[in-house]
RNA sequence: CGGGAGGUAGUUCAGCCCGGUAGAAUACGUGGUUUGGGACCACGGGGUCGCAGGUUCGAAUCCUGUCCUCCCGACCA
C-alpha cells in the first residue's frame, strides 16, 4: 500500500492534493507557487486544448503568439486593467548577471545592467495585443479580427494550489476586435457558449452561464460573462470567462477604424480565456476516494488491458489475444494501453489505474479465454461484468460513451440538488454552513450589500444567470426590493 | 503577506528534547517461487539529514538566516 489517498470526508484539501500528486498529473517544483505538469497531466491538458482549439477554429479564430514581456508603459495604458493586476505582477528589472566578487562560484544581478524600462511578465495580454492591433486595423474591412493565443501567464499569488491557483499557469486567451458593439457582444456570448459546450460535453462538468456583478468583473471590461461549476465540497469554481470590453482598450491604445461612411471609430473588443485550472475542476467534480475519474473524451487513456496468467505459456496465449483486442479498439480510435509489465501484479495494477482515473479496465486471463470473455470494469461505478470477446471493441466503445454521459448526469444531479433558494438571512447562513452549493437569493443590486455579505459569510455572488427569471422579492440582507435572484456561493 | 505545521533513502516516516558521525517500512536491483484486488523468500545497492552560516573536539540533533511544501487567514482566475 504505497499510495494511500486521504478520504474526502477526512480532509477535502488533502484529498485533492493526493489525487493530483498520486494520479501523476503534477508535481511540486523548486519554484515557489509553480508546479510541474507531469506527462500524464499534460496529456490530459493536451486533449482538452486540442478539443477547444478545434472549436475556436470552427468559429473562425486563428492562433498567434505575442510576447511574454510587456513594457510597463504599455501595461499601464488601460488604467483599470493595470490597477486590477498591479498587485500580482512579476517584473523584470535587469538583463544580466555577473560573478559575485565576494562569493566564489555565485552569481549576482549586475547593477549596471538595469533596464531603462521595466518589463512586466504578462498576467494577461490585452496591453501588448492592443498595442499590436493598432497597427493591424485601419478599416472596417480589417474587422472582425479574431485571434487566440495559447500561452503561459504569471500572476504572483500569495497562496497557491496545484492547478487551481499557481503563480504561472497555462491558458488560452482570445482577443477579438469588431466594428460594432452588437457584434462584439455576440462574440462574447458565442465564446461563452463554446466554453460551456466544451466543459459540459467533453469534461462532463455541468456549468451555469451567467454574468458577473460589477465587483467581480474583469478589470477593464464592460461586462464579464462566466461559467460557474460546482465542486463536490459544495464550493463553486469559476471555470471560464468571456469579457465584453467595449471600447476601453481601443481608446487606451488608440485603435480606430474607418467605417463604411468614411468616419473614424474606436473598435469594439472582447477577450476570453480558460486555463489549466479546468484540470482542477475535473479532479474535484468527478474524483472519488479511490482516485481520479476522467471523462472518456479527454482521458489520456480510455482503456487499459490487464493480463492475468500463470507461466509463460499462458502469458503467450493471453498476450496474443490482447493484441487482437487492442487492434480492434484502436480501429475504433480508442486510446488503449496494454500493461503486461510482469513486475506488478494484477491487484496492484487495478489500484493504480483506478488512481489514475482510466475509464475502462479490461481484465483478460486464461480462465476468461476458455469462456471467450473478458472482465470489463468501469471506473465511474466500479461495476464489473464479463463480456464476450466477440464484439468487445464495440462494447467498450459504447461503454465509454455511457461513462461520459453518466459522469455528466451524476455531476449535474449533484449540482442541481445544490442550487437552493433562500428567502431569509438565517436560512441563507444555515444553507451556506450546512449544505453548501449555490444559494439562489434576492439581492438589492448594490456593491455595498454584496461586500457586506462577503464579509459576513465568505460567500460571493458567483453570477447572475443568463435568462434569469424576473420576480419581485426582497434582498436577503437589506430587505430592499429586488427584481431577481442571483447565485451566491463560497468559491475557489 | 500574517499565524500554525513540516522538509532525514525514490516514497511514508522514526531519530532531534538529552550533540558522539543515520535507521525502519515500502520502493529499487539480482536470483527464485508467483500472478482473478496493492505477492513471498534470499541476497544487495541507495541518504553531503532542504540550503547557507554559526556554536562545539564533534551537529540530523543547539543557534541564526534563507528556500520550498501543506493547513488557516487576507488577496486573487
Amino acid at each position: 500500500m504505497s499510495k494511500e489517498i486521504t478520504s474526502r470526508a477526512q480532509d477535502y484539501s488533502q484529498w485533492y492534493n493526493d489525487l493530483v500528486i498520486k494520479g501523476e498529473l503534477a508535481d511540486y517544483s523548486a519554484v515557489r507557487g509553480c508546479m510541474v505538469i507531469k506527462p500524464y497531466g499534460f496529456a490530459l491538458w493536451e486533449n482538452m486544448r486540442d478539443a477547444m482549439d478545434k472549436m475556436f477554429k470552427d468559429t473562425g479564430h486563428q492562433n498567434a503568439y505575442f510576447p511574454l514581456f510587456v513594457p510597463k508603459s504599455l501595461f499601464e495604458a488601460e488604467e483599470k486593467n493595470a490597477e486590477g493586476f498591479a498587485k500580482e505582477c512579476a517584473i523584470v528589472t535587469h538583463y544580466r548577471l555577473k560573478t559575485d566578487p565576494d562569493k566564489k562560484g555565485k552569481l549576482m544581478v549586475d547593477p549596471e545592467a538595469k533596464l531603462e524600462e521595466e518589463l512586466i511578465i504578462r498576467p494577461t495580454s490585452e496591453a501588448i495585443i492592443w498595442n499590436t492591433y493598432k497597427g493591424w486595423i485601419q478599416s472596417y474591412r480589417d474587422l472582425p479580427l479574431l485571434i487566440n493565443q495559447w500561452c503561459n501567464v504569471v500572476r504572483w499569488e500569495m497562496r497557491t494550489r496545484l492547478f487551481l491557483r499557481t503563480a504561472e499557469f497555462l491558458w488560452q486567451e482570445g482577443h477579438t476586435a469588431h466594428s460594432t458593439s452588437e457584434e462584439a457582444v455576440a462574440e462574447t456570448r458565442q465564446m461563452l457558449d463554446v466554453y460551456a459546450d466544451f466543459v459540459e460535453n467533453w469534461m462532463a462538468v455541468p456549468v451555469i452561464k451567467g454574468v458577473k456583478t460589477e465587483s467581480e468583473r474583469f478589470a477593464g471590461a464592460v461586462d464579464t460573462y462566466c461559467i460557474e461549476s460546482l465542486m463536490q465540497d459544495g464550493k463553486a469554481l469559476q471555470s471560464g470567462t468571456s469579457h465584453f470590453l467595449g471600447q476601453n482598450f481601443a481608446k487606451a491604445f488608440d485603435v480606430k477604424f474607418l467605417n463604411k461612411e468614411n468616419q473614424l471609430e474606436h473598435v469594439w473588443a472582447t477577450s476570453w480565456g480558460v486555463s489549466t485550472r479546468l484540470v482542477g475542476a475535473l479532479v474535484m467534480a468527478h474524483g472519488d476516494d479511490q482516485g481520479l475519474i476522467l471523462p472518456p473524451r479527454i482521458a489520456p487513456l480510455q482503456a487499459v488491458i490487464v493480463p492475468i496468467y500463470k507461466g509463460d505459456q499462458q502469458k503467450a496465449t493471453v498476450d496474443a489475444k490482447a493484441k487482437e483486442i487492442i487492434k480492434q479498439l484502436k480501429e475504433l480510435g480508442i486510446r488503449v494501453k496494454y500493461d503486461n509489465n510482469d513486475n506488478a501484479r494484477p491487484g496492484w495494477k487495478f489500484a493504480e489505474y483506478e488512481m489514475k482515473g482510466v475509464p475502462v479496465r479490461i481484465t483478460l486471463g486464461a480462465r476468461d479465454l476458455e469462456n471467450n470473455v473478458a472482465e470489463i470494469a468501469r471506473r465511474d461505478t466500479k461495476e464489473k461484468r464479463n463480456v464476450s470477446l466477440d464484439g468487445i471493441a464495440a462494447y467498450v466503445n459504447e461503454l465509454l460513451a455511457e461513462i461520459q454521459k453518466n459522469l455528466f448526469d451524476r455531476a449535474k444531479s449533484f449540482r442541481d440538488e445544490h442550487i437552493t433558494p433562500a428567502d431569509t438571512w438565517n436560512e441563507f447562513e444555515k444553507l451556506l454552513d450546512e449544505k453548501g452549493g449555490f444559494i439562489s437569493a434576492h439581492w438589492d443590486g448594490t456593491a455595498e450589500t454584496e461586500e457586506t455579505i462577503k464579509e459576513k459569510t465568505k460567500a460571493t455572488i458567483r453570477c447572475i444567470p443568463l435568462n434569469n427569471p424576473q420576480e419581485d422579492g426582497k434582498c436577503i440582507l437589506t430587505g430592499k426590493s429586488s427584481k431577481q435572484r442571483v447565485l451566491f456561493a463560497r468559491a475557489y
